[in-house]
RNA sequence: GCGGACGUGGCGGAAUCGGUAGACGCUGGAGACUUAAAAUCUUCUGCCCUUGGCGUGCGGGUUCGAGUCCCGCCGUCCGCACCA
């Protein structure tokens, strides 16, 4: 045995040996119980990040604990491998973007594998692989016969440069991030996936997620924003009539006016034939939409000259187009009620209109109203006729109640959350599996026809959607009628790809997208990790594409994702040249760690190939970055250290759902662990006899107190349990109960730092791998101490601490503590007028 | 604006039920080994006026006892954003 853990050496023949022996592969057919742990699958983009060697490691330790512990358990890898960045990269590089993925995914794949993690590679998939995405297609047409996929018009960001659609974080400014040109909305047809009809599912279902952080489940009920209310119809004056829609209906009475969105069909009909309406409607597209302005943004308003008839019989309401409400919430009309909505309350006091109090404001019952500020707040209806006297709750109700009675009106629900467009006008996503006939309209491709492969021969020297563009690929019989028609050119949002990869990782038959039993045998998964900014659009996705499963039988689960942990991110320090008067881009400005010199005291500059000196100012520790150039490549860490100094680093200190700041003393001081326990496993080549029972309970404690670490993902405290272990057996004597130390402490690390724990363990000459090994055992006699601290406090402040049995009486235990000589002193001569004794804790004496 | 989380040494953090605040790591100091350095080992490291006093953002409260519970502030971060 070498005194020195040759991490490179080892790193490479124990992943050998468990590709060799498929190690981690997952067995569907096991009696095991089954455990199902999961990360969030990388987009291939070239190299992999500190972040996912932080994800992947809270898995892997997560997934080798549960083997340890009995279970039979899936931990999968694959590659979310469809999105923009390889058409960007074919734009600029001129590679073709199947190419492009296919190289990064090995590269990546080959940095993943250096890290030792426990996958089963034989499930490995990449969604961009026709024999993902043509199940895919399938899964596609069969919500698409049960009715929950529709075609609809609807506004998106066109970029006229590009011409291709962008998605709203795409557009800065009003200008495509790309091309720089002003962003257009334009009306295009699209598929939309029909998630509004699961929302109260999906809301309820928040519920069961006891294992969520708390955070994300909040994020998506306000997401979902499911509101109940009245939704009714006012008689206008012109005969018409406009639908409005309320969570407040209890202040009916307090309404003053009705105000429809710009774009709302009162409002476009009125533009059409009168020019000063249709300069207000123009103005109103015109608004910001950024936070900012939105709050500073005036509310205006155009009087259309209609009234509205008040269903209750009160006086008839002026009928404003205003540009503060919404056409995609509710009905896009409301009434206001001055005296009890802020925006109202804005929008009155600006256009001169009655605000009149209808909710008592504690004892301020007067209908004139004179805050500067609407009332939101609970009280008795007043000033409302027959409702007086009602809280607002029973008003609401019977406002419902009698509208719905007299017929104009119902209780309705109304939720923020809209449907899923899923169509984008893109070439590297899957092909939208529908042909568009002039004779039959759309028809499904029929399953025999799937996949629809993506034409490889693409080019994407001018912009626009090559797919539709393609000389011939889209040029197709008609399934029904065999006429000439169309396919589809657009492709599924990569949202749809990461909607269901965790149940093909279950389950992949070549003939369907999955087997509904071997799915079912290992789903839900029981611990989901990835990054927080998936908290909505993914996580949500993801269980809505579960429920339509569901709803159109094909897969008996409610919820994908029974346990959910959102990690934090990985952090650095950045650097910037401190040029004073520097009138380039600031972005040039920042430096890579990698580029700077480090000189006396610690004063860092930056050395110009010219042989110029340039100081440094540290910036701000932020999320590794490319803008900001303060990211920390893996691989050569890895090259330095090895995988198990880099895996203990991304566990130590820092709790797992915070950020982690990566530093050079960080990783040097994990090395040095490593190294530590290896000559401690070294040293122990001749073990001494004899029991140590101290030794023995630390032993336990620490078992146990691990376990439940790893098990509550709390693995910083488990790395702090393992070095106090580390220390105490370093410290004893030779003895049997030493040596076995050694032999439990190889198997609590082994989750963590798998390369040391397989070397230690075959040099200890211990028969298979510690793979493979289980979880120690742990004597529950060995958790208790037999001697216990007592800490002896004077009116609440200690005083002395005594050691005594473990079980001590009350009584002797104060006895002990008043005849201690500093509870004595702190006394002062005084009288105890009571004793307070916490048996095996404390002693308070209140004098 | 609405919703939420958090605030503990020089730094990351621990304290699971209201019971010895600061485990463990990093940084730093002192020493041992060495011709020397690295590595390693030992030891100290919250602050101060050190038989003691003060300390968990600030101010109150409850309690024998508060980092932990309650009330009111201040600060930082995150999410949403004219959602009727």
């Amino acid at each position: 045995m070498a005194n020195r853990f040759n991490a490179l050496k080892a790193d490479a023949h124990w992943q050998g040996v468990w590709d060799e022996r498929r190690t981690f592969a997952a067995d569907d057919h096991s009696a095991k119980p089954k455990s199902y742990v999961l990360e969030m699958f990388p987009y291939p983009s070239g190299k992999i990040h500190m972040g996912h060697v932080r994800n992947y490691t809270m898995g892997d330790v997560l997934a080798r604990y549960r083997r340890m512990t009995g279970h039979e358990v899936l931990h999968p890898m694959g590659w979310d491998a469809f999105g923009m960045p390889a058409e960007n990269a074919a734009m600029e590089k001129g590679v073709h973007p199947g190419n492009w993925t296919r190289a990064n995914i090995a590269t990546m794949k080959a940095q993943l594998k250096r890290l030792g993690f426990a996958l089963d590679w034989s499930r490995e998939l990449a969604t961009c692989e026709p024999d993902y995405y043509g199940h895919e297609q399938a899964l596609f047409l069969e919500f698409y016969k049960a009715g929950l996929v529709y075609r609809k018009e609807s506004a998106v960001n066109w970029d006229p440069v590009d011409m291709t659609v962008l998605a709203n974080e795409q557009v800065i400014d009003g200008r495509g991030w790309r091309s720089g040109a002003l962003v257009e909305k334009r009306k295009l047809s699209q598929w939309f996936l029909k998630i509004t009809q699961f929302a109260d599912e999906l809301l309820d279902g928040l519920g069961s997620l006891e294992h969520w952080p708390a955070k994300v489940r909040l994020m998506q009920e306000n997401w979902i924003g499911r509101s109940r209310g009245l939704q009714f119809r006012f008689a206008l004056s012109n005969d018409g009539s406009v639908e409005v829609f309320t969570t407040r209906p209890d202040t009916i009475y307090g309404a003053s006016f009705v105000a429809v969105a710009a774009d709302h069909p009162i409002a476009q009909a009125l533009a059409a034939e009168n020019p000063d309406a249709a300069a207000f409607v123009e103005r109103c597209k015109q608004g910001g939409t950024t936070a900012a302005e939105l709050e500073t943004q005036e509310k205006l308003g155009f009087d259309t000259g209609l009234t509205a008839a008040h269903p209750l019989g009160a006086v008839d309401l002026p009928v404003y187009i205003a540009n503060f409400v919404l056409m995609e919430y509710g009905t896009g009309a409301v009434f206001g009620v001055p005296a009890h909505d802020q925006r109202d309350f804005e929008f009155a006091t600006k256009y001169r209109l009655p605000i009149r109090r209808v909710v008592a404001d504690g004892d301020r019952t007067d209908p004139t109203f004179d805050d500067d500020a609407a009332y939101i707040g609970a009280g008795v209806l007043v000033n409302s006729r027959e409702l007086d006297g009602m809280s607002v709750e029973d008003a609401k109700r019977a406002v419902i109640a009698r509208a719905e009675e007299a017929g104009w009106g119902e209780g309705t629900t109304v939720y923020r959350l809209r449907d899923w467009g899923v169509s984008r006008q893109r070439y590297w996503g899957t092909p939208i599996p529908i042909i568009h006939c002039a004779a039959c309209g759309e028809v499904p491709v029929p399953r025999e026809q799937l996949p629809v492969v993506l034409p490889e021969d693409v080019s994407f020297d001018v912009p626009g959607n090559p797919l539709d563009r393609h000389p011939t690929w889209k040029h197709v019989a008609c399934p029904s009628c065999g006429a000439d028609a169309l396919r589809d050119t657009d492709t599924l949002d990569t949202f749809a790809d990461s909607s269901w990869y965790f149940i093909r990782f279950a389950s992949a038959p070549e003939d369907k997208p999955f087997d509904k039993a071997v799915a079912a045998s290992w789903l839900p998964v029981g611990q989901y990790i990835g990054g927080v900014e998936h908290a909505i659009l993914h996580l949500l996705y993801a269980r809505f594409w579960t429920r339509a499963l569901r709803h159109v039988g094909m897969l008996d689960v409610a919820e994908p994702f029974t346990g959910l942990f959102t990690q934090g991110m990985v952090t650095h320090e950045t650097y910037r040249l401190d040029i004073p008067d520097h009138d380039g881009p600031p972005a040039a400005l920042w430096v890579s760690p990698s580029d700077l010199t480090v000189g006396e005291g610690g004063v860092l500059s930056f050395e110009t190939p010219e042989g110029a000196s340039i100081p440094i100012i540290r910036g701000r520790v932020e999320k590794m970055s490319k803008s900001k150039k303060n990211t920390v490549d893996p691989e050569p860490i890895v090259d330095q250290y090895g995988a198990d100094a880099v895996r203990w680093f991304m566990l130590s200190d820092s709790p797992p759902e915070r950020d982690l700041e990566w530093s050079e003393n960080g990783i040097e001081g994990s090395w040095r662990f490593v190294q530590r326990m290896w000559r401690l496993v070294d040293a122990e080549a001749q073990p001494g006899d004899g029991a140590d029972v101290a030794l023995d309970r630390k032993l336990h404690q620490a078992i146990a107190g691990i376990a439940a670490d790893i098990e509550a993902l709390s693995f910083n405290k488990a790395v702090a349990k393992l070095y106090e272990l580390t220390s105490a057996i370093e410290k004893a004597a030779p003895s049997t109960s030493r040596a076995q130390a050694v032999d439990t402490l190889l198997r609590l690390v082994a989750p963590m730092v798998p390369h040391l724990a397989e070397e230690a363990w075959a040099a200890r000459g211990k028969a298979g791998l510690i793979s493979d090994a289980a979880w120690p055992d742990v004597d529950p006699a060995l958790l208790v101490d037999d001697e216990v601290t007592i800490a002896v406090q004077v009116n609440g402040k200690l005083r002395d601490t005594l050691v005594m049995v473990k079980g001590a009486t009350k009584d002797m235990i104060e006895a002990a503590a008043l005849a201690s000589e500093k509870v004595v002193r702190a006394l002062e001569g005084k009288t105890p007028r009571k004793v307070i004794v916490v048996p095996d804790r404390l002693v308070n004496i209140v004098a």
